[in-house]
DNA sequence: ACGTCGGAATTGACGTGTCAATTCCCGGAG
DNA sequence: CTCCGGGAATTGACACGTCAATTCCGACGT
C-alpha cells in the first residue's frame, strides 16, 4: 500500500467529483430559489437587490458609478444597463451629467425595505436555519478556503 | 447575559448574514471563474458543457429532448434555444422529425473530450485541493442540508 | 485659451435565459 | 377515414450579461 497509514489520504477523484457537483448544483439551486422568491415577493431581480442594497448603504443613497460598481462587484458596463433600466422603473435617478452619481429615489428605497424583509426570511429560512452551528461555522471557513484559492496568481 | 449558558446559540444574526455573504460571492466567483476559462480554453459555455456531458453519458450517445432536459434540469424551452444554438456549431444534430432525439456529432465528442480534462483539472485546482479533506466532507454535508431545505414543502 | 490625452461612463451588438404563446404529432372517438 | 384533445417541442418577445466600440469630461502641457 503506497497509502501513508489510516490517515485520510485522497483516494480517486470521483468520490470527490460527486462532492464537487453536489455542491455546485445545490448552490445553483439555493441562487435560484432566492431568486424566484425575490422576484415573486417583490418583483426585483437578485441584480436590482445588489444594487438597491448598496444604495441603501451608502451616504446620502448616492454614489458614483464607480463606486457602486465596485460595491457589487460588476463591470462597469453591466452596471450602466442595469441603472439604465432600472431609472426606467423609478428605482434610482441618475444624477448631473455624465458624471457623478446614482441615487436611490423614495421609491427605491421603500421597495428596498420592503424586499428586504421577505428576503432576509428566505436566506435564514433556506441556508442559516438549514445548517447546524458547525455547518455554518464550516461553511465560513470553506468559503474563506476557495475565495484564497481564486485569488492565487491564476495558472 | 440572556444566553443560556456557554452552548453555542445563535447571537444576533449579523454574523450569520456575513457567512451567508462570504459564501454566495465566492461560489458565485467561483462558477464564474471555472466559466471563464472553459470559455477561454474550450469556447464552450458551461450550459454547452453540461449538455455534452448529459450526451456522452448517454447511450448511443443520443437523447430524447425531455429526457436531456431532466438530466441537465433545465426548463424544456431553455434547452430547445441551447440545442438550437449548437447544433448551428455543429456539436450537436437533431434526429427525426419532430420529437425523437439530439445526438452528440463527432466533432461534439471530440470538444467535448478536449474540454473535459482541462475542466476537470481546474475543479481540481479551485475546488478539491483548495478543501482540507475535513472541509471537502464538511461541503457535502452542508449540500446535503441545503438541499433537504429546499426540497422541504416550499413556504 | 486651445488642443489633446486618458480614464470614466455609456452604447450597441450579440449570445443567453424566461415566460407565454404556438406548432406539431399521436392516439382515441365518432 | 376524419376530427379532436393533449402533451411534447419549438418559437417569439423581452430581460439580462459581456465584449468591443464610442462618447464624454476634466487635467495637463504649450
Amino acid at each position: 500500500m503506497d497509502q501513508p497509514g489510516p490517515g485520510p489520504r485522497r483516494t480517486t477523484t470521483s468520490e470527490q467529483l460527486r462532492v464537487w457537483r453536489d455542491f455546485v448544483e445545490t448552490t445553483e439551486a439555493l441562487r435560484s430559489r432566492l431568486s424566484s422568491r425575490l422576484q415573486a415577493e417583490s418583483s426585483l431581480s437578485s441584480s436590482d437587490y445588489a444594487v438597491l442594497l448598496a444604495l441603501h448603504d451608502a451616504d446620502g443613497h448616492c454614489l458614483r458609478s464607480s463606486t457602486l460598481a465596485d460595491a457589487v462587484g460588476w463591470e462597469r458596463s453591466r452596471l450602466s444597463h442595469q441603472v439604465g433600466r432600472m431609472e426606467r422603473r423609478g428605482l434610482v435617478a441618475r444624477k448631473g451629467g455624465r458624471s457623478a452619481g446614482v441615487a436611490l429615489t423614495d421609491d427605491g428605497a421603500a421597495t428596498f425595505r420592503r424586499a428586504s424583509v421577505a428576503h432576509l426570511r428566505a436566506v435564514r429560512q433556506l441556508f442559516v436555519d438549514a445548517l447546524t452551528d458547525d455547518q455554518l461555522a464550516a461553511a465560513g471557513e470553506i468559503a474563506a478556503a476557495l475565495r484564497s484559492a481564486l485569488d492565487r496568481p491564476e495558472s
